[in-house]
DNA sequence: TTGTGACGGTATATTTTGTAACTATCAAGG
DNA sequence: CCTTGATAGTTACAAAATATACCGTCACAA
């Protein structure tokens, strides 16, 4: 009939999120036993240097509470290490421990040989236009 | 840092994704406290005409139990039909009934006006990168 | 036929997630 | 100081997602 599902954006992106979170989270998952929410807090925190939950938050786009429950899950790890906010005590400063350095290196590794391997199926001039199309919708739609 | 993260496909298809669904939600929320699962087969009973669970669950992307539960609900509210399938017993056959027809008729409108709201703040050129990139990377994620 | 494995769909149980409420802190004004 | 309203983060509880087991039916072959 009308078809209207298969080209609303919103759809798609979500269907072509799942199908590729589907393809890497193996990788953190069977390596370091990690969900996807700790995966990313543990990307986020590497990423962004010493950092507060909210800009984990922002960072990443997870609710608050998820971020709160993986900081937790990792501290206790020992791969998040919490430190009091000396300018404002409502918030911690978090940072990766060596050993979360580590772990997060084991990582970067399989999973970008993953991405890689999965963009290589697209002809040069898509995977371009792709990556454009990309940067133009995150520079419309997420608030920074 | 590495700032790997924002260059990771599988995380920033997340978080348009996360983003998107974040804008057009409250429109069927709201506006017939529809969840995303019921809305997403009520489209595709609408796109695919009469078919099957089966059939609903392949074309919307969704587990078949939570499909299982959208139907039921649905079929509660007296906007999707079911029908003994002649042929194959263990099936169903499912239909929009008028009032369906009509509650999706007036999902359409805000949907679609919301996302050509968020499209447009794209330059055209980035537009049709988007949209080849996405056509592109589906033609290789997806299986069929 | 009857046996076997697969499939459509549902029910149940476990896990995950979001909503809302709460504590503690901050910032700005009176 | 002492309001008032906002923010950082946690937690309790309700809602949702997911996996698992299950029932009835089908396809097909011994």
């Amino acid at each position: 009939m009308t078809a209207f599902l298969q080209n609303f954006l919103p759809y798609r992106l979500n269907r072509l999120s799942e199908a590729m979170s589907l393809q890497v989270r193996p990788i953190y998952k069977e390596l370091l036993g990690l969900t996807r929410p700790e995966w990313r807090v543990l990307a986020a925190i590497a990423d962004l240097g010493p950092c507060s939950a909210t800009e984990v938050c922002d960072h990443s786009a997870q609710h608050k509470t998820k971020v709160s429950r993986a900081v937790y899950a990792l501290s206790e790890r020992r791969w998040v290490a919490r430190a009091p906010d000396t300018r404002d005590r409502r918030s911690e400063v978090l940072t990766l421990t060596e050993a979360g350095q580590r772990a997060y290196a084991t990582l970067i590794g399989p999973l970008s040989a993953r991405e890689a391997e999965l963009i290589e199926r697209l002809a040069p001039a898509d995977r371009d236009a792709l990556l454009r199309g990309l940067a133009a919708l995150e520079a419309a739609v997420l608030r920074r």
